[in-house]
DNA sequence: CTGAAAGCGCTTACAG
DNA sequence: CTGAAAGCGCTTACAG
């Protein structure tokens, strides 16, 4: 007992402290049942004593195997993607791997991020959302790891695949409308169209189409709009085409912006007019009447996506390369 | 050129490639200024062409510095999390950090977590939210490992820790209405009260009785109201003291609530009716005519986090072992 | 500016 | 069931 600053104890300190030799110690956290019961005990009892805990950077370098999954998200400000990490934490964490996550908000600065990321040596990687540089894909393949993309239409890319299709969906919501027996509905999106939005846009188009209907009802707000940009939508399409029955919109916030402004002119919903949203944020259940929009489930995405890639790791294979994760349209009254 | 997947090239692989020594290659990355620039430009020509990346767990354990920073977080499902670990990654990256995250919902699971956490060497700990087991705080303290708690009052507790006081900033905002001029004023908070909502409501309170006036004017809501709350509030409230001017509210949810209550009422704000509401939401810009409200800085909390913590390991010395991130009062026009 | 050698704290066949 | 030894891919004094 002295009173200097002692380093962490290493497995060598605890194997002398126990009496027993370095891969006794060894054993007795990797492959416990191969040592005997008694030694098993000692060896514990000092591990507590002295304030044992591994080193899993020598265990990783060691090994081979990190036991480790990276994620790539662009921002945590979008909650799907926050969703989604949870989803994905709580697998891993039950499967005894850790989560390393690098937030890229600026494409240009993913390679850089991918390579410390991959330098970590991580068993697999999560990518979120769909578009990356050719650098960065050459990097990944190079890298000779399994790599599972989320929130993307399921199909063979990279590697691996989990998501939705954004078209069905909104196609589904929109032709809700259209089986309502609407006859004139409009669609609001935003300006600054990614390829996420265009794809729910499509969707809706793709519904009117199917129906014999005009799909050209069309409002794009500016990115920043937020609640704002449902009442421009509505305002703007109703001076486009004053039959206006219903709106589609590519957000739950654009949708309450809409249903605030049917409100304010006095608009009964759904009896005059019905909208449809996307997301089921919070604010969905909360805006009278209710909003009847698409649900996604983020935390199954990133739980599916930790199970392909842990089986993959582990096994080396997996079922299939792509998987889906339904989405579900939730019903309030407000259609 | 063999047909056979070939393992990933190691920096002495990179060595024999570029016809120099092993700590030349380690020198070109780590201390490039230490090496001719001509040597340099032969190496890295040659890690482009084998397409070396670093391994960094062997970095990690030969340097016994990883360059990594563990954060625990309760829920990414909270955004004021999400948000700190947003601008805790953003911060972390530009320095040349790593961010290993986990997500301990349970606080059962916490110590294992914190077990596996603290066996990858990171450099230091943000901790997320007030109450940590026993175990947990001696893990931490034994690991000798910079930590800094984030979102509770900034004072000195574990090591370091970055927030602010939720009771000042409920104070601050009840202040106004008592400024304003308005005698009585309630509160709407909720039944299920964690400490955080009691810190609140005790800093309202506290403004009531420093003006002189009641401060029981409560009225707690189902924790998932939602938007009903604040009519329920009101109702409560207005009953109880029939002379009630404003309300403040534990979140810009209840606030909103009430805000559409007034309107149903017909009550004009702020002229007859003021409310105060909390976190900034969205909603808070959105609900005519603009909630005044609270607006907390999660990334700017996370950011110090960072910061705080990056130079408590590279200098081994810290500034103030506390620091206070803003919250500012956004004032629209609901009081 | 460049290099040979020891070592970081584990794991992994291989013996006994 | 237990152990001695080599090795994982880097970094770090220390020489030259």
């Amino acid at each position: 007992m002295t009173a200097v600053t002692r380093r962490k104890p290493t497995m060598t300190d605890l194997a002398n402290a126990a009496g027993v030799s370095l891969m006794t110690v060894s054993n007795c956290f990797k492959q416990p049942h191969k040592v005997h019961a008694d030694t098993r005990k000692k060896v514990m009892d000092a591990a507590a004593a002295v304030g044992y805990v591994p080193n899993l950077i020598a265990s990783s370098l060691a090994s081979g195997s990190s036991r480790m999954v990276a994620a790539l998200v662009p921002s945590l400000r979008n909650s799907n993607f926050a969703t989604t990490l949870q989803g994905l934490g709580d697998y891993l964490h039950s499967r005894g791997y850790e989560l390393l996550l690098a937030v890229a908000e600026d494409p240009a600065r993913e390679e850089i991020v991918l390579r410390n990321l991959l330098g970590r040596q991580p068993g697999g990687i999560v990518l979120t959302g769909g578009e990356h540089s050719k650098e960065s894909i050459a990097l990944i393949r190079h890298a000779g790891v399994p790599v599972v993309e989320t929130w993307i239409a399921p199909k063979p890319g990279l590697d691996m695949a989990v998501g939705f299709s954004l078209f069905d969906a909104a196609r589904d919501i929109a032709q809700l409308l259209v089986k309502k027996g609407l006859r004139h509905v409009g669609w609001a999106g935003f300006e600054a169209t990614s390829d996420r939005h265009l794809q729910r846009q499509r969707g809706f188009q793709q519904a009117m189409k199917d129906a014999g209907l005009r799909s050209d009802l069309l409002f794009l707000a500016p990115e920043n709009a937020g609640f704002a940009g449902g009442r421009l939508a509505l305002d703007a399409l109703v001076r486009k085409e004053p039959k206006l029955q219903g709106l589609c919109c590519v957000t739950d916030v654009l949708a309450a912006g809409a249903l605030f402004e049917c409100m304010r002119r006095g608009w009964s919903v759904p009896e005059q007019f019905s909208v449809a949203g996307y997301g089921d944020f919070e604010i969905a259940a909360e805006v009278p009447p209710g909003l009847t929009t698409v649900k996604t489930n983020g935390a199954a995405i990133g739980r599916a996506a930790g199970e392909m890639l842990v089986q993959k790791i582990e096994t080396g294979r997996i079922d299939s390369p792509v998987r889906q994760v339904p989405y579900e349209i939730v019903f309030r009254h407000s259609l």
